[in-house]
DNA sequence: CTTAATGTCTCTAGCAACTAGAGGTTCAAG
DNA sequence: CTTGAACCTCTAGTTGCTAGAGACATTAAG
């Protein structure tokens, strides 16, 4: 039986987030040593380390909670799991076109700096009038996290 | 003079999240109307297409805060913006590196997946088991948003 | 001029996914 | 037996908003 620590460690979990993940039912409720203290086998360590894994493909823990629910009933097809697989696909996937554009436009800013004062600062005029950065981030996107 | 919601639409941010900023500092206090609404001009607008375009690009609030105190003192080198320019960029191409190994991760798994039961659904196993995943992307890092 | 619809006001609370800290208890080593 | 690390619970904070309640302001139609 492990403590939480030693758990955190093999895991790579922050303790915190662990004894959160229980909060919110990702993880079972623990049992408790004499003392009050948690306990875990292999079957939480297992289900600790898919969350982390899946955590980060970058998976949210709703997704992750649905995947559990599905793991948890191993005779059904498979459709769901790779159904949110995919839709976790398409994020990452617009996530990378817009991330490539901002590095594009990053670059830009910054070479065009011509290292003078703030008055002809490439980085802040580009900033301050959208006309001027020549590519097409619509105004209307969010921001990439 | 623009009420809150013209502005609002004109820049692409929404009410609330304007009040936020005023709220917060980022933006100053506006000038009231006879019946106590937010009236804005141009110098407001132009600060809030920055902070919106800023906020497209992935600059924390925090970080655009910086380039408007910077914005605000034209006379100085411009070289901090360029650093927050650049810290930005970094950021951004980690981030890109750390979802491109994603997208490939995915794409296996989901090329992989033989539309079985649960049971043998690649997704559920290679987020069970980091020894399956060919990937490198190592357990300690976090999780890419 | 009135009415209705829309817009705006303040305030509080909530979201994800944790993180930090206070103040107290338990455990393992020496 | 003592000391110090690890653990416990609880509350509050983080970032960048978003949603809702209940009240007041403004505008367009009839």
């Amino acid at each position: 039986m492990l403590t939480i620590g030693k758990l955190s460690k093999t895991a790579g979990v922050k303790v915190p987030t662990i004894r959160y993940y229980e909060e919110i039912g990702l993880l079972p409720e623990a049992e408790r040593s004499a003392g009050n203290q948690r306990l875990y086998g292999t079957a939480t360590m297992d289900r600790l380390s898919f969350i982390r894994h899946a955590r980060d493909l970058g998976f949210t823990l709703e997704a992750i909670r649905d995947l559990l629910s599905l793991s948890d009933t191993p005779d059904q097809s498979c459709a769901a799991a790779d159904q949110i697989a995919k839709a976790q696909l398409v994020a990452v996937r617009d996530r990378l076109v817009r991330l490539r554009a901002l590095e594009v436009e990053l670059e830009r800013m910054i070479v065009q700096c011509a290292q003078g004062t703030i008055a002809d600062c490439r980085v802040i005029k580009v900033l301050g009038n959208h006309d001027l950065c020549s590519h097409e981030h619509n105004q209307k996107d969010q921001a990439v996290q």
